[in-house]
DNA sequence: GTATGATTCAAACAACTGTTTGAAACATGC
DNA sequence: GCATGTTTCAAACAGTTGTTTGAATCATAC
């Protein structure tokens, strides 16, 4: 009873704390203060920091892409091996996200807001546990969008859902990027809306004619006529 | 001749370190350890490290913004009057951007994902001054984007332009995502196809159908019939 | 009751943090 | 040559960091 208590009271307020300062900026006095337990804790119920930050990422994480695996395993039983709609399979991958987003009581949309912040510059202890968490994930979402868009060269639509993700999270996490671009005139706080309006635009992303890439020449060197 | 090199050196060695490491993880030894001058230099020169942060940003910053205003004016002016073509806006915007990103050399590729990570989670100090540099230009770029598409309403533009700004920072900055995503398989250094895969694909998002966004009703209480 | 194991606690640990200091080295003008 | 102001340097500063320790407290089983 008291173990966990202690636990979870932990995991929260290293959760709020790290989303608001930082892993490094957030002390470990800081998060035992706020909990309200003893300076030992931590090390005596995660063994360091480090650990105590990957049980942060753990316990939500490992949740949040069994939901979306689930989902998706869902929609492909329904369409029976046929291709599934580009649009069907976006809406549960950025759906299940921004479900979690708009979970303010629970501290989901907090996590939200660290995960997306934590991607774009991954401690080095942090990097290959995100890799090992998402790989079954990712994999299986490369697959069907893949499947679900023939005529489109894989490379375009990595590259695709790649600024979909830097969407979504900007989106959820950069509310402070926001308010500067909008002076405080946009309400962040209304999930539903955010999420038609993401969807819309990630659509009309990924459904854009494709670019005219150069190709690049420098990396495979150029046969060169015999002098 | 000395005290300039000095400088410079501090600068260019915080740019990366905090870069790779974030502003807490930095500490002032590795800075002049990296930079290969005394310790004490960086206060000498600078006053704190909290102001050596904000030299790191200002310096290109400036240069960032003044560049982007000076391009859009030039656009304005020869259309006279008339508004520009999205597209045109967006090129301007973006397009000084990642040509920054571009500059592997001078370090402007380092800059930029410093400047993608600051954005998501700004540091007490920074945010205002990120702020205060910012202010004029995104107000001329809305004004501009507004005029522009006069038909879509001020707050959608706003918000498609807030996921513009994510899905690129991401595209330069979260590379170790991009890693995760592609397993490798894509080339992130090839910054005009970059360009030219990232153009299309927010052009493709700006002229998305509009979302049907349901009123939310919370803010604006309901007027209630007289008991 | 007592015994056993888990948990909490205050205190201390060495290592590291950003900053300051006063002397030394340097450049520049006369 | 000397004088003046700028820059560099090694050393030390007080405060904070994550972690460890050993005793105290708690819960549970017999």
């Amino acid at each position: 009873m008291a173990e966990v208590d202690t636990r979870l009271r932990i995991l929260d307020a290293a959760e709020l704390l790290f989303t608001e300062h930082g892993f490094e900026a957030t002390t470990m006095r800081q998060i035992t203060g706020a909990a309200e337990v003893n300076l030992a804790a931590v090390n005596y119920h995660f063994g360091s920091k480090e650990a105590l930050i990957r049980e942060v990422f753990r316990r939500r994480l490992t949740w949040l892409n069994q939901q979306r695996l689930k989902e998706l395993e869902r929609l492909e039983a329904e369409a029976g091996g046929a291709p599934l709609k580009p649009s069907r399979i976006l809406e549960v991958f950025f759906g299940v996200a921004l479900k979690m987003a708009a979970d303010t009581e629970g501290g989901g949309r907090t996590f939200m807001r660290l995960l997306g912040r934590t991607y774009t510059k991954p401690s080095e202890f942090v990097r290959g546990f995100l890799a090992e968490e998402y790989a079954a994930v990712i994999a299986r979402f490369k697959a069907a969008l893949i499947k679900a868009l023939p005529g489109v060269p894989a490379e375009e639509i990595l590259w695709r859902f790649h600024f979909m993700l830097g969407a979504m999270y900007y989106a959820i996490s950069g509310t402070d990027a926001l308010h500067i671009v909008a002076e405080g005139t946009l309400d962040d706080g209304d999930t539903e809306a955010l999420y038609a309006r993401l969807m819309s635009f990630m659509l009309g992303g990924l459904r854009a004619p494709l670019p005219a890439i150069r190709a690049k020449l420098t990396k495979r060197p150029r046969i060169r006529k015999a002098a």
